[in-house]
DNA sequence: AATTCTATCACGGAAAACCGTGAGAGAGCT
DNA sequence: AGCTCTCTCACGGTTTTCCGTGATAGAATT
């Protein structure tokens, strides 16, 4: 039915590898067709124009080139081959890096058994994956400002009066205090006047400060 | 044990209200001490000093004042209700909203069954909670750019070089021209020549333009 | 009645950003 | 060998932002 799926395995520990493929050997869709110890190993596979990988298993921790580095070289070369991120880090900051990197999936090495047929399935038809502890930690994240009370933005942000925030979302939009002032027609006294307060207010150091600051709290 | 959640539950439809009495009187630890079919009543309500509701669940649709204002009111007072907002959207916008008005969990009507118990446990403790569904938005939202290829965006990334990238980096972190080419151990117009070259590849009209690209695809 | 907050405006000067232009060195590809 | 891209640097000039300071007037609060 489905044709079969060719996967290449990186990880500098043999043991590892020998799990994934054992796991992987219980399904008849999905075939190892190669794996490397280190970094290197890899970017030379997948240079060699006729190897059939759908989908590589990379571990981020290896010897000569990491797995971010193999990330950077096959974006830089176009490779088709969906990654899968095999790594013991529940980290959200190496999560996100990957994931800039191109990488389509994430599963965490404790819940690899299980996850790691269906992440290689899911990968390869061109939807991501990610277990279900990378999951809650992506959730986490995205609501990190809401998870605990308050946090000193939104403070922060109550003590933006009306007229602030309306030259805020203005200069989040890229415009000058010129245009600014044209919009709300007021001088552009008045406007270098909010924007000096609003430096005051929210402690940040120039225009950009501020423009990040209203992303972060949806003003714009 | 664990003393009793008192809960206020408001929806223009009585039949929702009734439902959810139902099944939280299932729970012995849940007492509801009263509802409301609008907005006004909530916050009328919420307004007498002694009443014991811990949480409140709040529905969006409704007269007079919808839950948005709703929140707004109750955080503009500084009520310590929990609240959890019972949609019948599994919208992220709307998601994003409630929760940046403060509220702590959210659930769609589909899941209330089975949710709204665990639901109100979780935020009389301080926590958040999501129904299923509302977390899988929360997650590909996250992700956004990640799941289907590349946005117009993504394009323009591509096209930003590494080390324009990390100027870009440092400049969305407030940084002056003259900070930058002391971090990065270049002259001050290396910087600016990579910000020039910048503002010309993402056509923005200034730094803030960069700043706002930056955090619109997670370079920060 | 007094105080605080907000919104408005102004002057002048220092600092930073913006812009045009030009140019050399090295990497990598055709 | 030639082309393109990246990274590096510089000069000079315009525009914008940043900052200190000060001021008036209305609204809201105490």
């Amino acid at each position: 039915m489905s044709k079969k799926i060719y996967v290449h395995v990186a990880d500098d520990h043999k043991i590892v590898i020998e799990g994934i493929i054992a796991v992987i050997n219980t399904d008849k869709d999905i075939e190892i067709n190669g794996y490397s110890l280190t970094g290197k190993e890899v970017i030379d596979w997948i240079s060699v124009k006729e190897n059939k990988a759908d989908v590589l298993i990379l571990d981020i921790n290896m010897p000569v080139y990491d797995g971010f580095e193999v990330l950077t070289r096959l974006r830089k070369r176009h490779k088709r081959q969906k990654v899968i991120v095999l790594s013991s880090y529940d980290d959200y900051g190496i999560i996100q890096e990957v994931l800039d990197l191109g990488c389509k999936g994430y599963i965490t090495k404790n819940n690899a058994g299980e996850h790691i047929i269906s992440a290689i399935k899911a990968v390869a038809a061109g939807e991501t994956y990610f277990s279900t502890d990378v999951q809650q930690t992506l959730i986490q994240k995205a609501l990190n400002k809401h998870v605990q009370g308050k946090t000193t933005d939104d403070l922060m942000l109550e003590s933006l009066s009306d007229r602030e925030i309306e030259v805020l979302k203005l200069l989040a939009k890229e415009y000058s205090t010129a245009e600014i002032s044209d919009r709300l027609s007021v001088s552009e006294s008045t406007v270098e006047t909010h924007r000096r307060n609003m430096l005051k207010k929210l402690k940040v150091k120039n225009s950009v400060g501020l423009a990040m600051y209203a992303v972060k709290n949806n003003i714009v």
